[in-house]
DNA sequence: CTTGAATCTGTAGTAACTAAAGATTGTATG
DNA sequence: CATACAATCTTTAGTTACTACAGATTCAAG
């Protein structure tokens, strides 16, 4: 009673989902993919079960999770006692993560910004932003 | 007619700009540092220049810059036809992609925050941010 | 002079891939 | 069926920016 599936190679799933041929291999070394079955000559087949799967982890990885993240998630969604709660966890975490990123760049943003505008036209022989990153003391 | 200077060992410098001693070691390796003067012994001792070099490296790092960026800013500010207007160029292409990586990092959070806010209390037995994840369609 | 802290070099590990070499397999066509 | 060529295979090494050892010296204080 084994369902009818139809097998891709490799090179189909990466058509299909836009991820690099490769970068399944690496996912399956990394274990986040199940070995897939091969033929007889050794190359692999993935099953329709086996591209959702990669797509989760991409559309997770599009999302910033690290991939010790998506492990993570992965298993939670493969093992039966998933409450939901872990999942909301990380993905509470991540988002923290996300936002703090956020903030670094906009401080990062301010500064850049400001020294682009004290040395607005770049004609000058000594040139501002070198200076300042030079200076010693904290940044202005 | 040589300047009188006080040199420092690599732990000195350590401490006065809290670079860990293997990343001073490694700046030197990667070419961002010039070798220092070596003791007979063969440590190293630095002279408050370098230790402004080192500064420098540190500043431009924590606004972002890649290690490479930093080494084409040191070598303008190195060589003397420094015009400024590189330095600028390079800045504003820095800015850019700060803006840039801001920008991907805000729509992260606001799927992620959909999606928390979806599955607000994390009592359900199934979980819709999995269940999200493995949507094959684009995300919501 | 002796100890203990500091430093030395060199190698390997991290994250998340990417690339390339060289061998093998799969498949389309004559 | 033969053959050519594309696709895939495995393994290894490269990337970025460090960090962490191990084992050998060297320095500085008492």
């Amino acid at each position: 009673m084994a369902k009818i599936q139809a097998l891709m190679s490799i090179g189909a799933v990466s058509k299909r989902t836009g991820c690099k041929i490769e970068t399944i291999r690496y996912y399956e070394r990394a274990g986040l993919l199940k070995p897939p079955a091969r033929s007889q000559g050794g190359h692999r087949h993935y099953s329709e079960a086996a591209l959702k799967r990669l797509t989760f982890i991409l559309r997770a990885r599009q999302l910033g999770f690290s991939l010790d993240r998506v492990r993570t998630l992965l298993a939670l969604a493969d093992g039966e006692g998933r409450t939901c709660d872990e999942v909301h966890q990380i993905t509470i975490r991540h988002l923290q993560d996300v936002r703090a990123k956020q903030d670094d760049l906009k401080v990062m943003e301010k500064v850049l910004d400001e020294m682009v505008s004290r040395c607005a036209d770049g004609t000058l022989p000594e040139c501002p932003l070198i200076e300042e990153l030079f200076e010693v003391g904290p940044p202005a």
